[in-house]
DNA sequence: ATAAAACCTCTAGCTACTAGAGCTTCAAGG
DNA sequence: CCTTGAAGCTCTAGTAGCTAGAGGTTTTAT
């Protein structure tokens, strides 16, 4: 049995989180002690660790949810949680695609490569007009 | 002069999000005609389109509202404008560097490139025991 | 016995919007 | 001039995923 500190220490959840998850439904709400403290199983951290796992992965709430029922039912479907993690992978990519795009323009304006003069500020000049930039964003 | 329509749809800016701007301060109380609708000068396109091009390339409301201060001050700092930006791209960086490992993470747990077996659900096994997990994240 | 650390609940705040209700004003056609 | 539909108005509340703070109780160690 844990506490929920101590939960907290193994799994690197901060402790409001975890009680923001039993509120949300994504923990269940675990037993007490006589003095109204929750107390943990094994059970219980491994499926936070699971949480926390599947959140530093990007995985939004609702994904872990879906995930976590489908690991709950015996005849889980695979495919399923495949097709959760495929999407997400989908999705992390098209982040990661524009990401670059902003690097490569935030990195031109700052270098004002298009820029002959030092001090115009061009930062400002081409946030202001946006034919100034070279690509599509 | 242009109708808060005619300022959305010039900027791409959605028309809540332009009252919603105007309620945080970022762009100032516009002008209103006899019915009290709100009428845009040409500055305050051009403000706009500052703040979006700005948003777009993911810098925070914090940091275009500075900008924009900035802008302002007739002996505005260069140095000042390019350290904000700088600090966004290493940021970008930042993020970009984090997203690279999280693909190369789903990937790896996908393609179930370390089990033997197909249908273990590797990927639910993945994400609950970290220690399956081929680098830090 | 006492003091500090850990726990409890509850509310409100954060970012950056978005949606909806219920109302008023504007612009164009008849 | 009147009507009608589009566009505008304000206000509140909701979204994700927490985080912070107030004000109280329980546990733990000395």
């Amino acid at each position: 049995m844990f506490s929920i500190g101590k939960l907290s220490h193994r799994t690197g959840v901060k402790i409001p989180t975890i009680r923001y998850y039993e509120k949300i439904g994504l923990m269940d709400e675990p037993g007490r002690n006589f003095g109204n403290q929750r107390r943990y199983t094994q059970a219980e951290l491994e499926r936070l660790s699971f949480i926390k796992h599947a959140r530093d992965l990007g995985l939004s709430i609702a994904s872990i949810s879906d995930l976590i029922r489908l690991h709950e039912h015996p005849d889980h479907s695979c495919a399923a949680a495949h097709t959760i993690a495929e999407a997400h992978l989908e999705n992390t990519r098209r982040k990661l695609k524009k990401l670059r795009k902003l690097e490569k323009e935030l990195k031109r304006i700052i270098s004002h490569a298009h820029g002959d003069r030092i001090n115009d500020c061009t930062i400002i000049q081409t946030l202001t007009d946006h034919r100034l930039c070279s690509s599509e964003h």
